[in-house]
RNA sequence: GGCCCCGUCGCCAAGUGGUAAGGCAGAGGUCUGCAACACCUUUAUCAGCAGUUCGAAUCUGCUCGGGGCCUCCA
């Protein structure tokens, strides 16, 4: 089975083949650093870091880039209400960004290159542009004349004279075409300035991605990603910049993820439903974040919600708990040199699975099959002493740890991950760990006691309060109903 | 107005021509002093209508409903 993607450029799943066998060059849309991060970058970028890490176990050399927008409009409007140089804006959140996703567990590209680093190769692409009579210069800004490329709007499929209709030129723009776009934007006092051919001035939105990109990865690369709602105008403005300047296909696979709703609504500032990584993280365990947002397909919506936060952490919750009774189940029993297939069947689904366009929740729903099987196996009489058994659990406690990793999951102990998220949702509840420990010791000397009607009750008043005893050989343990 | 996407069990969510995965919740059962975990069993004909086809959730058309982009946005 050969891995498929869908490509936003030609609307279809498509085969993938790099064009230098087995390496990939890929370049995914960063973050403009001047806001704290939201529940749609933790999105992003865990879908994009899957990816990447799916390329490599599937054996493909994978080069990857993300960059970081560190100049821009908004930056110096949000450094100018501060006080501050954009400089210092972008350096404060460039290092935000970096512990948001260092929580979430996302693997560090290859490349993380800074639009500033590339001011030169970003002059290099105006004056190319500008050579071939694409690009014009109007009083200290260069724009990209549009009419010039006539493969533009191939990627977001629109239609020239209905974008027309719609453009406006902002005041103190000087524009051939509404639709052309600003390549480079002279310097206002006060503003961040680089000498330029036109004088000080600083890149447009876009430009910057093409020039990291060229440089990093060449002028011509496998996977280009980022939001949906990069395919216009980035990602369009990003090929006619690119393709008219080096003349030869800028991206094979364009890769673009759906959107985070939240409570079934857009989220935005305006409605108020706007939650930062750092805040959600918070409220839930940063693994119930990532398995809450792989158990959608990545190009399809997904919902916000609490419920579905709850699901994602019993869903996940269910894994630690087979992980943590496989291990215990095993411990200390002498390995006979048995063999199993199936961690190699569970495997195969699983393959199968991601490479039908990354189909995470699908690969996911294979593991949980292996989970049951798991428990089934350890859940035989007898078990300790049936080699073969013990050797199908061995083999697929390894394989779901193993494949778990390509998705960032299951990197925690399990044991210590289920007393953490255990504490943490007690902080919901009117309780302490210390009560419970008291009412537990209490129920065991009246159960030492013979009096059952006094331990149920104990069970009944804890489980009112939303905890639930387990009696064990090891003895009494609790968690969160 | 233009372009695009979606509508699958109570909830989440796979499934793009061959007869509906998985998770959560629910019901019954095994296990347990009780309980929980686990395991077993059980719960849908795919918004509606009309077509194409031997055969459709999957293709076409229409209707209804929801959403996105077209200005900054993952």
């Amino acid at each position: 089975m050969t891995l498929r993607v869908y490509n936003t450029m030609s609307g279809k799943k498509e085969e993938f083949q790099p064009r230098v066998p087995g390496k990939v060059g890929m370049y995914v849309c960063g973050v403009t650093v001047y806001d704290y991060c939201h529940i749609g970058h933790a999105r992003a970028n865990i879908v994009f870091d899957i990816i990447y890490r799916y390329l490599q176990f599937a054996d493909f050399e994978t080069t990857y880039v993300r960059n970081y927008t560190d100049v821009d409009d908004k930056i110096i409007n949000r450094a100018n209400e501060r006080g501050i140089s954009s400089q210092e804006l972008a350096e404060e959140f460039i290092t935000a960004f970096d512990e948001d996703m260092d929580s979430l567990g996302l693997v560090k590209p290859t490349h993380e290159p800074r639009a500033t680093e590339y001011i030169q190769q970003i002059i290099e692409i105006n004056q190319k542009l500008i050579d071939k009579g694409i690009a014009y210069e109007s009083s200290g800004d260069v724009y990209y004349s549009v009419a010039k490329f006539p493969d533009y709007l191939k990627l977001s499929k629109r239609n020239m004279e209905e974008m027309q209709a719609g453009a406006r030129v902002a005041p103190g723009e000087q524009k051939r075409n509404p639709m052309d776009f600003a390549l480079w934007k002279a310097a206002k006092p006060g503003e961040p300035g680089w000498e330029s051919p036109w004088g000080a001035g600083r890149p447009g939105w876009h430009i910057e991605c093409s020039a990291m990109s060229s440089s990093l990865l060449g002028e011509s690369f496998d996977i280009h990603g980022g939001g949906r709602d990069l395919i216009f105008p980035h990602h369009e403005n990003e090929i006619a910049q690119s393709e008219g300047a080096s003349g030869k296909q800028f991206v094979k696979y364009w890769l673009h993820n759906g959107f985070v709703n939240v409570d079934q609504e857009k989220m935005s500032k305006s409605v108020g439903n706007f939650f930062t990584i750092r805040d959600i993280l918070k409220i839930y365990d940063a693994e119930v974040i990532r398995f809450f947002i792989l158990s959608a397909h990545y190009r399809s919506p997904i919902d916000f919600s609490e419920q579905n936060l709850a699901e994602a952490q019993s869903g996940l919750r269910r894994f630690y708990e087979a992980l943590e009774a496989a291990a215990a189940a095993t411990e200390g029993i002498d390995r006979p040199d048995v063999s199993s297939t199936e961690g190699a069947k569970v495997e195969e689904k699983f393959r199968e699975a991601m490479d039908d366009d990354f189909n995470t929740a699908l690969a996911i729903a294979h593991l949980f099959d292996g989970v049951r099987t798991m428990n089934r196996l350890v859940t035989t009489k007898k078990f300790r002493k049936k080699p073969e058994l013990v050797a199908q659990v061995d083999d697929l406690y390894a394989t779901i740890l193993r494949l778990g990793k390509v998705l960032g999951l299951y990197r925690s102990q399990p044991t210590e991950w289920l007393e953490k998220v255990k504490l943490a949702g007690l902080t919901k509840l009117n309780i302490t760990a210390e009560q419970i420990t008291g009412f537990i010791e209490q129920r065991l000397q009246a159960r030492a006691e013979k009096d059952f009607a006094r331990g149920d009750e104990i069970r009944a008043e804890l489980e009112e309060k939303g905890i639930v005893l387990l009696d064990t050989r090891e003895g009494t343990n609790w968690r969160l109903k």
